[in-house]
DNA sequence: TGCAATATCCCTTTTTTCAGGGATAATCAG
DNA sequence: CTGATTATCCCTGAAAAAAGGGATATTGCA
């Protein structure tokens, strides 16, 4: 009988979507975690049909768990299924071989479709997401590309420090800092600290 | 026949409840809406015995719609259940008369018992969210109090204005703007603006 | 009514950021 | 190897914010 791992910390959206499947696919028995810890201990005893996967996890975030699970197990059948409609983690979770994104907003319906579609060997996006990553009307600018130094470098900003602080800790130069904030400021097209701090956090790069 | 009323706008935490409250509590009747708007509609040619709130609404956030609908019908009994766990939301949500504070990551068995208690007049607070308001370890920083005209200064210095741009853009002198950005800086313990904009983002403060 | 909180306005000095350059190693992938 | 990217360092001048005062209306609540 094949198996359907669903890993979610929310008993009440795993209940749901466990008897949802019981109701609708009943040849797929649902086996259910609440951490990423768990899930991996899960997939090293049993094998998988499809995994019903949450992005906020109280220990790790699911695009970590896909990208950790899919290194060991090359052909799982991943679908995520989240609140988050940034599209950064959109691209990350599909960058991490993630097979389907919905959201918990999605009707029964398409939900039903995705765990078809994905559990056949194809993608699944959900046409509200897929909408993002075509750039449509007002959606979220292009985040920029940084480097490891750059964001070290924002992390610090958004603490508070000064440049020569920053500097201090880094065992640079207040100069480099200095031109690693202005190409903050360009790669965001910031006008000052204010709006960059604002926009790196909205976005997720800097995690709070 | 008493009734449940759900303003939730994900489909399978809302099926989910509304599930466990037919199986558990069948002398409840459960109606369901998306929007805080659609709750407010309802509420004016139905009486609820229990509301059970999400915080995050599409159109207005659940602190919102309790603080409306309370103000309406005085006696209403409504429980929150969501995954918001910071304290300044548990707080505006007491503040705004919200009989009930429970999680998504709790298990049924709470749940139910949150229903009950919450209907029978009592108050419900999850542990782990009466954890935070104790101010147990390592509880959130105390988020202070701001005036109306603070928090539309700090937007708009989030949003990369300057102080003479605000000014303008409120018809104030650039003083007073100054001003409030001290005590800003001041309120939150703040060294600059960067660490205040990250604060105040972070903090749920400034919505994005 | 009267006090406290809020909102407003004003000044100086110092620190920090912003905008505009330019330049040289180190690293890394094709 | 070579060229592109990254990280580093440097300069100037203008703009803005931070720190430090102080002062006067207005408003809302007790």
């Amino acid at each position: 009988m094949p198996k359907a791992l669903i890993v979610e910390d929310h008993p009440i959206v795993s209940d749901s979507l466990t008897n949802l499947i019981h109701a609708s696919v009943p040849e797929l028995e649902c086996y259910h975690v609440t951490t990423a810890h768990d899930g991996l201990a899960w997939l090293n005893g049993n094998k998988a049909a499809i995994i019903l996967l949450d992005i906020n996890l109280p220990d790790m975030s699911g695009i970590e768990f896909g990208t950790i699970a899919r290194s060991r197990f090359r052909d799982l059948k991943i679908l995520a299924i989240t609140s988050i409609e940034q599209r950064h983690v959109v691209d990350q979770a599909l960058a991490a071989g993630i097979n389907g994104y919905i959201l918990k907003s999605s009707d029964t319906g398409e939900i039903l479709e995705a765990v078809h579609q994905v559990m056949n060997g194809n993608k699944f996006i959900s046409t509200s997401v897929a909408d993002l990553l075509k750039g449509k009307p007002n959606a979220n600018a292009e985040l920029p590309v940084l480097t490891r130094r750059e964001v070290e470098v924002l992390k610090l900003i958004a603490d508070g420090l000064t440049n020569q602080e920053i500097a201090d800790k880094l065992f640079i130069s207040a100069w480099t800092v200095d031109s690693h904030r202005k190409n903050l400021l360009l790669k965001f097209n910031a006008k000052n600290t204010a709006i960059l701090v604002k926009t790196a956090v909205t976005s997720g790069i800097i995690s709070f």
